[in-house]
DNA sequence: CTATTTAGGACTATTCTAGTCCTCTTTATT
DNA sequence: AATAAAGAGGACTAGAATAGTCCTAAATAG
């Protein structure tokens, strides 16, 4: 199914909540009150978000984390490779310097997920935050299209 | 991570070794000694193929299966699809009829999930199994290069 | 000094995945 | 007709990954 985590789509959820407002200062406690989120739920994330300098924390009382950045220079691909590491669709992909990769004899592929991998990054990388807040305003009823569509279980 | 299974990367490994001669009619025991996958799960691999129609299965003494279309009508997405399912990055992204995404209170970026997906999905659609097969000859050294770099596991 | 809030992990239960195996059906061959 | 080769379909198990919780320590405002 090609599915991101849970943890990643709450993080967006997060993000696209801060987003709103995009110097304000939110406390994890805050943040999940107004996502619904489960209190350490957020803060593991935040913390996540923190690690991969998505975020920037103030410590202490009447702290909280804030955007490091503007929205429009957050992007979708930096989020999942906060929460999930690097984009790698498979083994393959993943930094192969010891050819660890060799699953399986004789299978010289490697270089084409390079390929697919890049598409897949170039197209999570082209889309923001700002991206998001743009669509939760406009609010728009698009169908999505799914064309593989009958297998689901 | 964004992480294929392995099965849907054996599929590829499959295929690629199917595409090799179109017309070939290849039962499953000789793909898995050709390929180095475990006998059973290539025989699992090739049953999913087959419901998803990539496959074209005969039955009985000298039977085997053979590829339903042209490498370069056979999509990377469509492998994807066979052996996980419709490409949906998050639950936001499935088939939402009933509504049933509304994980999050509040959260109103299901319609961006949506274009996210169907970006992912376009460049996944791009690559065939004739691209594959491609840069097996050609055996480009090229590097991979994964921006996000520094989380990984 | 105390209340608040983040930092950093450890830990657990549940879900998902990978992989195997069994039984049945179909077909070629002799 | 008998036998062997091969796919069809699904049940099952062990292991891995994920989601989610919780605890303790450190920092800071008031
Ligand atoms: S198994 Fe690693 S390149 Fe194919
Ligand atoms: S949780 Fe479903 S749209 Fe965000």
């Amino acid at each position: 199914m090609l599915r991101l985590s849970k943890l990643t789509d709450y993080a967006i959820v997060v993000l696209t909540y801060m987003a709103k407002n995009q110097d304000g200062l939110y406390s994890a406690i805050e943040i999940a009150k107004a996502t619904g989120v489960a209190p350490p739920t957020v803060s593991k994330i935040l913390k996540e978000l923190l690690k991969a300098k998505v975020l920037i924390s103030t410590r202490g009382a009447k702290g909280g984390y804030r955007l490091a950045k503007t929205a429009e220079k957050i992007t979708v691909a930096s989020v999942i490779g906060a929460l999930e590491g690097p984009i790698a669709l498979t083994e393959c992909s993943v930094s192969n310097h010891n050819h660890s990769c060799e699953q399986v004899s004789g299978c010289e592929i490697g270089g084409v997920w390079g390929l697919i991998n890049q598409t897949v990054f170039n197209a999570l990388e082209a889309i923001t935050l700002a991206d998001m807040l743009v669509s939760v305003n406009r609010r728009s009823p698009q169908e999505i299209n799914i064309p593989i569509s009958s297998l689901y279980r």
